[in-house]
DNA sequence: TTAAAAAATTAACTTAGATTAATTTTTTAA
DNA sequence: TTAAAAAATTAATCTAAGTTAATTTTTTAA
């Protein structure tokens, strides 16, 4: 057994999501499977790129640890946030599997990726990682329907709602909260590019929750003090259930 | 060779589409497996339910012939719609194989669709499919991803610009305009639901770019008599590449 | 052919959130 | 430790789009 393959293994072994359906698929294999697709860990600093929008991309990428951000610059400078990437799930694909990727990941606090390369060649190697894909994709893309759906119908204070219990749900389902609070790295700016809202009003509408006592932020982690209340204006409909 | 491969055959000879990734690699097959994931043109009227939110669906489809869009009805009576499928494209598929949809699909004018069910066996059978699949998933991804941008930091005639080019550009790659027209079936409610704004308020929009000469809507037929004009409010970015 | 329903249009008025700009607080890095 | 930069806060003013409601036009179906 080549002495690279202990290393995969053993750096896999340690990852809370080695039973994320794409992992788990690629811990039984051959080596020379190993040699074509190789996984390493990167570490990223707070605030530091792991790819901008423009650059060319044929990686995929998994978060173990940290947050990060999709965001996507426009010609007129202003800045959209797609979402914010959560630990284990999977980033990096796109349509043009070589293409220049249409935004960038950021990472808000230090964070640990998991980079799959080459992946033309492992899809034609394991064809069943297709379906795993394409279950991570759907999950993504009833996230955004549902950002879509809130941006597009809803008032301020209940975007905000939705967002912050959304995030909440999510992190509940990988164990990463403390009950009703959590470690909250977004800035005010970085709210109000999530929601299509200016962060003056993101501001007013985070100054009222904290007035009628529905939540605090102190040192970049928020309590959620009122769980009944903020869900009466997110709505019901901010569950996801995770991929396969 | 059974009788109903001949159908089948048939059927997709004739279809369009038959170079869509996914009917590529289902056209070559052993009659076993056709048993096991029959496919069947389904034909709807206009206004007629492909499905309604909340049905479970264990099938795909594939749009052949006319125009159906995914909507979905929040509990305090609002109405999304999260975009319009055009022939050659795929739907129906969710990250939970056989739960519930989460929107309706409704055909506007009188459609044909191709139904693949029995898709669990169908993937085991054929992995490979399931490339195709997050292919066409990540264009639905980049377009959804479009809206949102656009919905979310955009004015209205911004947002109706990029739409109707937006739609132009996809019929075009199908070679379903006719010049820098296009039959248009969406009534003016469907576009307000789509971009998040009221009907009086697209009503309005329309009336300007009509009396600035940018556009003509006759005969559920729209003209783009001015695309430099719409293109400079829609901004570059409203194309993208097909799948696979 | 015609009555009823649906869709489009228009105007008057309201409002949620944007804009601008100044101040305070917190964080960062030298 | 401290100066500089970044982020948060607040107030005053403005405006794009929402709301309501009535009218006209088009489409549908009997």
């Amino acid at each position: 057994m080549p002495s690279h393959l202990f290393g995969l293994i053993g750096l896999c072994l340690t990852c809370p999501y080695k039973q994320h359906c794409f992992c788990k698929n690629l811990l039984n294999r051959s080596s020379t499977e190993i040699e074509s697709s190789p996984i390493k860990n990167v570490a990223l600093l707070a605030k530091q790129y792991l790819y901008r929008q423009g650059d060319m991309n044929e990686a995929l990428f998994i978060l173990r640890e940290g947050w990060i951000m999709l965001t996507r610059h426009s010609e007129d400078g202003k800045r959209h946030v797609f979402r914010s990437i959560l630990p284990g799930e999977l980033i990096g694909f796109q349509n043009q599997l070589r293409g220049p990727t249409t935004y960038s990941a950021i990472a808000l606090i230090n964070s640990i990726v998991c980079r799959i390369s080459n992946i033309v060649d492992l899809f034609s190697i394991r064809p069943e990682l297709g379906l795993c894909l394409a279950s991570a994709l759907a999950c993504d893309m009833k996230l955004t329907e549902m950002y879509l759906y809130n941006i597009a119908h809803r008032s301020a204070q209940e975007r905000l709602a939705f967002m912050l219990l959304e995030l909440h749900h999510r992190l509940s389902l990988r164990g990463l909260n403390n009950g009703y609070s959590f470690k909250f790295p977004l800035n005010q700016e970085d709210i109000a590019d999530t929601l299509g809202l200016t962060v003056v009003h993101i501001n007013r509408s985070l100054q009222a929750f904290k007035e009628e006592g529905l939540l605090q932020i102190n040192k970049r982690e928020l309590f959620i003090l009122n769980y009944t209340a903020i869900s009466s204006l997110a709505g019901t409909d901010f569950k996801i259930f995770p991929p396969l």
